[in-house]
DNA sequence: TGGTAATAGTCCTTTGTGTAACTAACAAGC
DNA sequence: GCTTGTTAGTTACACAAAGGACTATTACCA
């Protein structure tokens, strides 16, 4: 019988979802109108341009996302030669991403509108408040809480 | 230039999506494969049984949902017999949502799903954490931080 | 009281996602 | 060096989501 302590608001799944919602929603204007870029594309350019040369495997695993999206957001960006692939020597089925001239650009200008962005969503907070909130969203995104 | 203080893990909105769609994700076998339900339908199913009767406008507001999104959740709860229609006799555009018997049982069980889930989700967090955590959330959800 | 605007809700079309099947390349065992 | 099994990545198909256009009803106002 629901005691009014536990309604939406204090579900955690449905916060997250609420906020995630919003903040990205509001983030994607950003790139979507400049770069005509989406969502799933935005992660793979981010991650090449973060941690340098990978495979789509080596991204799949890092941003826990199903390889057909990274397939197809892999053809996008080069599309728009925003990317590279380079087939493997020694494993012909591996090609190795790297960004082009235009995609590091690309890269860097937004790397810093995110900075700002999230500068600017963090704003109300103190240094431990948005300590705190990253370390268990971190929590959360990897093995969830005490249970698998 | 990529200082590596701001990386991936460090980007708010990035972070929300990643621990929403994990919590979410695993949340989701617990009605789906009981009731049959999709995200939507479970949302219009507590907002039905958290606050009473209401229209699929007044969900809306509050759920942060698109219409159609709504119209197409009621459909399927009414064709389960979750929820019934009552066309309003001031205005009859509006249609009064409210819980059958059968609905409000899948909702009161689901309520203490809910409610255990989130327990187990935060059994690691002080008390303390928790309440930073989903105050935070709340703000995020809303308005955004500092800027519209 | 008749014309315009606004609102509640549905429908339709387009886009995105997840799953499973597929191709190509490699690895191991015999 | 063949067969079997595994892995990287793509393609195809089915399902879910998002948004705009549409219908019906109501509100406003000259």
């Amino acid at each position: 019988m629901p005691d009014q302590n536990f309604e939406l608001t204090h579900f955690l799944p449905y916060l997250l979802n609420q906020a995630a919602e919003a903040s990205s929603l509001a983030f994607q204007r950003t790139y979507k109108d400049r770069y005509g870029m989406l969502r799933t594309e935005w992660r793979v350019l981010f991650h090449l341009g973060l941690y340098g040369e990978m495979t789509a495997s080596d991204i799949g695993q890092r941003a826990n996302m199903h390889k057909t999206k990274i397939s197809r957001a892999v053809q996008k960006l080069t599309e728009r030669r925003f990317v590279t692939r380079l087939r493997g020597d020694q494993d012909r089925r591996t090609e190795m991403l790297s960004l082009t001239t235009q995609g590091r650009a690309a890269y860097e200008h937004l790397y810093e509108v995110a900075k700002a962005y999230d500068a600017r969503l963090t704003a109300d907070l103190t240094a431990a408040e948005r300590e705190t909130l990253k370390r268990l969203l971190v929590k959360l995104a990897a093995g969830q809480g005490s249970a698998g």
